[in-house]
Parts: C-alpha cells; sequence; structure tokens
DNA sequence: CCGGATCCTCTGCGATACTG
DNA sequence: CAGTATCGCAGAGGATCCGG
C-alpha cells in the first residue's frame, strides 16, 4: 500500500469536501448542466473560492465540461457532467443506499426521493 | 440540500483522509480483524494521531470495533470489521472499478488484483 | 448583475517526540 | 504496543472586492 494505490488516488480526490454534492447538484440538473450560481445556491454553505477549486479539480479529472457563453449578458458558464462523471454518479447511488440501509432513521430522507439532495 | 442531506452525511465522514484506506487494510487481513500496528505499517504515510482518531470515529459509526488484552503484555489492541463496515467495502470495490474503467493506466493495479493494496 | 479573485482567520493534517 | 503532546503549515471558511 502506498500512493500509488488505486483506490487512494480516487478517494484523495473525491473525497475532498465538497466535491461529490457538486456532482451530485449538477446531476440533478434535467440536462446534466448547471451554471456557477445555481451550484451555489443550491449548497448555500459552500464558499465561492472552494466551489471554484472543485470546479477546476473535477473539470481537470475530466468528470465535467465547462463552457462559456460570451456573447449574451450577463455571462452564462455552463458546468456538464462527462460520461465519466455520469458514471460515477452510480456510486454514489451506492453510497446512498448503504446510508439508508444501515445508519439511519433519516427524517428527511424518505426511502428512495430526500427531501433534501432529491436524489 | 444541507447538511441533512444523507449523501453529505456520509461523504462528510468516510470522505476524510485515510478512513477508506483503513477500513481497506483490515478487509484484507484473514479474519477482518487487525492490530494497530499492523495498520500503521501497512500505511506507513499515516500518523498516529490520525490514525487514533479515525479508528475512534470508525469504532463510533459502528464501521469497527475495539477490543483490548490488557492481561498479556505488551497490550494488544484488536480492530474488527462490523457488518455494516463489511458491507461498505462493496462500495470501496465499485469505486476501484470505476478508476480502473475511466481514469488509468496505474502500473501498479493489475486487472483485479493490485500490487500495492491487494484489493 | 455574474463569476470569480483576494485577504484574513481558523480548523485539520503532518512531523516529531514522548508516555502508560 | 498503543497511543498522547506539541508544534507548524496547508487548506477550508467568512467577508469583501473586482473585471466583463
Amino acid at each position: 500500500m502506498n500512493k500509488n494505490c488505486t483506490v487512494y488516488k480516487t478517494m484523495d480526490f473525491v473525497g475532498k469536501k465538497w466535491t461529490v454534492l457538486i456532482l451530485l447538484e449538477i446531476f440533478k440538473s434535467k440536462d446534466n448542466t448547471k451554471r456557477y450560481s445555481e451550484i451555489k445556491n443550491s449548497i448555500p454553505e459552500i464558499t465561492p473560492k472552494v466551489l471554484s477549486t472543485r470546479l477546476k479539480e473535477l473539470e481537470e479529472k475530466e468528470m465535467i465540461t465547462k463552457s462559456i457563453d460570451t456573447k449574451e449578458f450577463p455571462i452564462s458558464c455552463e458546468y456538464s457532467l462527462t460520461d465519466q462523471g455520469e458514471d460515477f454518479l452510480k456510486i454514489v447511488q451506492k453510497i446512498k443506499e448503504w446510508t439508508l440501509k444501515w445508519n439511519i432513521k433519516n427524517p428527511h430522507c424518505e426511502s428512495e426521493k430526500c427531501k433534501d439532495c432529491k436524489f
């Protein structure tokens, strides 16, 4: 076991605070696309600095793509899940199932559809 | 979305540095049980403070159980996976599969059996 | 206005040394 | 052997500012 370990490398990345929740927010949109401000409003606790850092990291890892529309005003930046990113949401689903199975009685989370995360 | 979100709560916990790797190390033992020093030696980069903190957290969340044998010397502490903790390893397996599918060419990780993490 | 960048503070992790 | 004590630093949080 060392830092070349596959599991280590992935956890060192997706385990960072807010990363999974950002992916989840983008996934929850109708077309797997969301604007910076929409993500920000969906996760009020996140600070703009951390959000932009995470978005850059996700883009670097090819989990999301960024497209900028400078022609209209105000400028709009849209972030979309790649196939890789979308595939990762299956793991997030497994995590949710595991949590509901073992952990909890989360009154905000009714069987399948979470009141908060809508996932 | 807020801090009651099921996914948030779980990620906020298992996303902490080293947590998943500690579970993985205990799982790799023959009887799902490992001593403090064995875990420490398997993950040389972890510091004793962080390891003991993580072990306490995992115990609190009922992912592992701790048993102390004070009768012999030196004292031996054994950490074992609970059913809940063992079930979580299925998610870790999914994470590994996802990484190998999308990310990669990890020369340390050959198809199924990783040279480093043996998982 | 939107999408950040900047500045500051504070928590968490790493490194080393030491103890019941 | 299985941890704690102490210190230092990088990264997260909070508030504010800024270019297009």
